[in-house]
DNA sequence: CGAGGGTGATTACATGTGTAATCGACAGGG
DNA sequence: CCCTGTCGATTACACATGTAATCACCCTCG
């Protein structure tokens, strides 16, 4: 799979939120914060078809784009990358660095707890 | 903290296993997979100073390196951006994506939990 | 003393990315 | 039927990144 920028997966996921859209619609729905114009939207929007992460359809003279790959492989690639990177695979040290950093809150552990009580059976 | 990309990490991380170093000594520990002549190696190393992320300090004619942040700080500023970006910030979301995907073994799963009820005393 | 090898610095060049402007075609309003 | 706005396509340009080659300098070996 192709990798995708940071910007490029603004794009994404607007489209994952919702689609099939139009050009338009995408660059209406990017976070205001980018303070994107609609053509940088559109150059966003190409560059994703030629890597093969979005599809489009003819809507008369114009296009609808949705995505061709779903959120949660993209997701996985990305956290799978990571985690091999960082933690050379082994994720109860990604575990260990999160806690160490204070990023889990009480109500964290005990979701994950519970997800991983349910994992066992 | 100035983005790293993904060579430059690289060599980071042999820094980080090991200095100070020479550019030489960096070049003989990059992995032998990435197939880069000293002369890449030297550019890296000049792009990580001018990041402000390594130091060097002279030794005679040439610089030992040394990292200028810590390999703790780091990953946890990149891992912190992966879960605000792709899990909303909820690691949770992240442990069961992770669950679904098969990359807890129950050697893991015995980990993290013993991690996690550490934590909560 | 002169040549060769090692050093960092400078330069090179292709590709990716952020961020657009412009262009040619066409559709719909007047 | 023509003007204007809209669409995708093409082009632009600066900076980041991967991947080096080359240069100027200096130390050491012969």
């Amino acid at each position: 799979m192709e990798r995708i920028a940071e910007g490029e997966y603004a794009v994404m996921e607007v489209l994952w939120e919702e689609a099939p859209l139009t050009a338009a619609d995408v660059a209406a729905r990017v976070p205001e914060d980018r303070g994107w114009s609609l053509a940088t939207v559109k150059t966003m929007l190409s560059r994703l078809l030629a890597k093969g992460v979005l599809t489009h359809e003819e809507d008369g003279r114009r296009y609808l784009y949705r995505p061709a790959i779903r959120r949660e492989d993209y997701v996985a690639e990305e956290s799978g990358r990571l985690i091999d990177r960082m933690f050379g695979g082994r994720v109860p040290a990604l575990v260990a660095q999160l806690a160490a950093r204070d990023r889990l809150t009480p109500a964290d552990i005990a979701e994950i707890e519970k997800l991983l009580k349910a994992l066992k059976s």
